[in-house]
DNA sequence: AAGCCTGAGTTCAAAATATGGACTCATTGG
DNA sequence: CCAATGAGTCCATATTTTGAACTCAGGCTT
């Protein structure tokens, strides 16, 4: 796009909500723990058995979800069972769903081996569903038509004229 | 949704696009990195400068980005200038900006800390983009109306009542 | 009643990574 | 010739991770 160099994101990292989100769940386990936990696991020793987490990271990072609202640590009962805790997702959780199943499908494009195991369907006509940009109305867009906006403006800018002029 | 204990994912994280994606770019500072060359940063100082990453932990993400296929090291040349080195986003570094920008909405609506400096927007008829899923024709779905599938099969499966009675 | 099992952790030493700072090296501008 | 810049490397210290063993409580078995 822009053929001058562009030396700084126009969004600092710590007003930068995609950063805040990295900061949060940026971390290889994390990832994992949700991944697992968006499939309905929800227990201690299952999360642990099937990514084979050492126990302690685990631990840490199941308060650090509790934490930040993204997990709810909670007591349960089975009938005739002792009480046992589960760490089921919150809304806040759930809704990292969109964003997983866009990198499921970047991980389907360009690192599959073989066919993919995993997708989405429509209850309603049993279609296919895949991730798109859309516009107010629900209208799919072409990539090429797609602007990036930082605090109103177009980005990246125009390059003036004057760039070549007054170096840097 | 299904009220008997879920112990595994129905996806083995080994053949998990959504984990293989993670095992790549699923770190703190290789996220970053990409976000900020999302924003068009393409050089190793500007990295540095910009995030304050430690130099050396920069020199190897950006070696296993580049190894991954995700940016490309390549010197150019401004006029009069030597010859530098730069790190462009390849074809398959560019689509992350999908999933990214559905992690960029959840943090807009759970992380925000006043209003969002990031947005995208159609350059045909100036309307805000969002991030949603659409069937086959292109037309969004209901939330609800959404269902994980499993090779093939709809997951989670139906509680058969056995599931009582055969233990564990 | 004694022992066993399970789920949910905690503890701890050893190994792997990250951090911050100084240092290198090549090219170019003054 | 000197200083500056970009793109790294090197290294000692600090922090995290790992893996394994240990704890603790409640219920189940015999």
């Amino acid at each position: 796009m822009a053929d001058f160099v562009i030396r700084r994101s126009p969004v600092k990292p710590c007003d930068c909500n995609l950063a805040r989100s990295f900061e949060l769940i940026g971390d290889r386990w994390m990832l994992l723990i949700l991944r697992s936990a968006m499939y309905g696991v929800r227990r201690f020793d299952d999360f642990q058995a099937e990514l084979d987490v050492p126990r302690s990271v685990l631990s840490a990072r199941l308060a650090a979800l509790v934490d930040s609202g993204i997990m709810e640590r909670r007591e349960y009962r089975e009938e005739g069972q002792r009480a046992r805790i589960e760490y089921p997702l919150t809304k806040m959780g759930n809704q990292l769903g969109l964003p997983f199943f866009a990198m499921t499908e970047w991980g389907d494009r360009w690192l599959a081996e073989g066919e993919p195991h995993f997708g989405l369907r429509s209850r309603a006509n049993g279609q296919k569903l895949r991730v798109a940009l859309v516009d107010e109305r629900g209208r799919p867009v072409k990539p090429q038509d797609v602007q990036f906006v930082v605090d109103d403006k177009v980005w990246p800018p125009e390059e003036p004229d004057k760039a070549r002029r007054k170096s840097r």
